[in-house]
DNA sequence: GGCGGTCCTAACGCGTTCTTAACGCCTCGG
DNA sequence: CCGAGGCGTTAAGAACGCGTTAGGACCGCC
């Protein structure tokens, strides 16, 4: 949830946790985009009147990486804001004042839109087996446990199994914007990660490197 | 398009086509099911004010066997019936009257998100296979690794298929605008690309020299 | 305050990739 | 028939990227 007035964000946060959703505040434009860079969120609620940072240019730069739902809020009814926002990648526009009802419903429909009906959530090899939806990893019959930041490069590997995910995106999806050019980290990790999956991990079967453009997880 | 005031379905379809959307009216819930079954349209525009058979019940018809995006519209303001058509499965809810603007706004973020980012991107030819999205050759069944360079060379050459690219386009975009000069690398980088993908190097048949100009990918 | 786990950082050696230059061939125009 | 320019080919050195390792910073927990 993005905005500055503590007491809408407080009163919808509060009505968000009443309801099982997990909710990150952010306070300004900037902090959003680090904050989504970081813990990846369901949806995003963007309140438009902002201090600093426009408000289009949040939904364009968690556009630039991310095709998490957003919707925007805002005092203003001018189409001309709507289409602004809408077409700069935002999926919803409510204006203030909002009954909260249909927030949630927007809310809901938003997310149900995003979330694919048929997303194979186990990928299995002949080495060890990943569930993405419970977020294990088995091997030889026992738990595997990674840490959090092996894990989520993890993820973003076997999701887009198959395909080459360069190392800007991983670094990005990973670790946040700011961190593009930290190669070194994903060098880091990757090793760690070979370690505890690969059979040999000096020659590595599943998570192959593409010298120069990135990695990419190939399954049996 | 559902909408039985005819007034105001033929104002929104003139609006759509001009704007380049085909569009199909259903004077009723029932014929909305039985042309949407038929056309599989790409968004479907529902107003709630029908005769006969509820809005709601024809959202739930159509996402008894269909994803499509579906926005609401309807002279109704009260929370009760927005969360109701969202709950339902609509994606979005109109209150009339509306700015056409919106709408149109409204129906372009709902078609975009609709629209899976990846589409399948591969070329195949008698001899190798180019798959642009997962960055990824195969040859004779085998996986086929290109250094980076290679690889951005075919990139922009295949995805201008049957198009003369020229070389300073080429350099332009592999090397960088300050290269634009150094038709040397073409040549070299052309050499090893053929080596690896022709199926006999000395004499092109995919990847063709246009002397002075460029370099054109051409497919069986 | 100590401890275990996790992440960041820097440095090294190695293999790959890019750059660069030179040479011969072909085509085309004079 | 000759010369020039463009192209393909090759090879060698330079530059870069990768895997690996280890030490130190940071954090939460006991």
């Amino acid at each position: 949830m993005v905005d500055d007035e503590a007491q809408i964000s407080r009163a919808l946060a509060v009505n968000l946790k009443a309801r099982g959703y997990e909710v990150d505040v952010a306070g300004s434009g900037e902090k959003a985009l680090d904050i989504a860079a970081r813990v990846h969120p369901d949806a995003v609620i963007l309140d438009l009147g902002l201090p600093g940072m426009d408000g289009t240019d949040v939904v364009r730069g968690l556009r630039g990486w991310s095709s998490v739902p957003i919707i925007v809020l805002s005092v203003r009814d001018s189409e001309r804001d709507k289409v602004a926002a809408l077409d700069a990648g935002a999926d919803d526009y409510v204006t203030k004042p909002f009954g909260m009802d249909e927030l949630l419903a927007r809310l809901r429909a938003a997310v149900r839109r995003a979330t694919p009906a048929s997303e194979e959530a186990i990928v299995a090899t002949d080495h060890f087996e990943v569930d993405l939806a419970a977020k294990k990893i088995q091997k030889a019959g026992e738990d595997l446990r990674l840490t959090p930041t092996e894990w989520h490069l993890v993820e973003v590997l076997v999701r887009n199994r198959g395909k080459l995910v360069s190392q800007r995106q991983l670094l990005q999806e990973v670790w946040g914007p700011k961190y593009e050019e930290e190669t070194n980290y994903l060098r880091v990790f990757m090793a760690q990660i070979r370690r505890k999956l690969e059979p040999d991990p000096a020659r590595p079967r599943y998570f192959i490197t593409e010298p120069g453009m990135g990695y990419r997880f190939i399954p049996d």
